[in-house]
DNA sequence: GTATGTGCAAACTTTTTGCACTTCG
DNA sequence: CGAAGTGCAAAAAGTTTGCACATAC
């Protein structure tokens, strides 16, 4: 991932090109197993050995904000981050900490076409994302 | 909700019948909003005012580690609860943190058709849940 | 130059832990 | 009676906050 790149999206959101902000979004993006605050915090410092931990907690709620990554869901109570913004989904593991990415233009379509008939009362649906609960085949 | 049925619940799972844990369990079950620790924790007090908030949080494990109750996934730090085990969905405010259950077999149906056709290589599907992102009618 | 962001340390919130005491079966 | 559960208080883990200093634009 180019930094240029990075440093755009920052720029079209109207927020200040600061190393720390592109350092914590390139750490989401390449720590692609959903990192914690703690994780992108480790890594970042190796670049940037002065960064403090406020720092780390004070960007990401601003690039969540600003929709440029997003929070995951999870049973735990420690924040985990997300890069990708396109619409999709997660497989989690039973047994583990790990979550997987899941693309499925086709489950997309028909959980869609399902709600094009069906609306909930009450409620107006933005967002759908599915949770796959099981385990990943250790080989 | 009958007493004596929560009391069977613990027994069938070999679990031993205190106080503390038959308030827990029919606390989570009344306060049907997917209640925090904390909340637990104000209700039961006002029946039991010498339970201790450690207590409520190891009870609320015990519970769901033998799946008498289970986590909701969030994107808060703070944990959230569930009574009910059957198979279904959440409906998510965007603007609040109300959290509501959302059953639709039909759904399940169609999710189900779809992988029974499609395997995710590496991945074992044990359970799905959607969580449905958006606004409730205030009204 | 000025508004905004960062570093640091302290505080806060949520959850966990250890241990003496109590209770269930 | 003995194994398991509870209360309490202290500690840990994760996150937020306030403020002086630094930096982006």
């Amino acid at each position: 991932m180019n930094i240029t790149i990075l440093k755009n999206r920052l720029v079209e959101k109207g927020l200040r090109v600061t190393p720390q902000r592109v350092a914590i979004l390139e750490a989401v993006e390449r720590l692609h197993n959903h990192p914690t605050a703690e994780k992108i915090f480790e890594y970042i410092r190796k670049k940037f050995p002065n960064v403090a931990e406020g720092t780390v907690y004070k960007v990401l709620d601003t690039l969540v904000s600003n929709q440029l990554i997003r929070k995951v869901n999870t049973e735990k109570d420690i924040m985990r981050y997300d890069a990708i913004l396109e619409n999709h989904h997660h497989l989690y593991c039973r047994e583990s900490d790990r979550i997987e990415d899941y693309f499925d233009e086709e489950l997309n379509k028909v959980i869609e076409k399902h709600f094009k008939n069906k609306m909930i009362p009450g409620f107006k649906v933005e967002e759908i994302r599915l949770q796959l609960i099981g385990k990943f085949n250790t080989r």
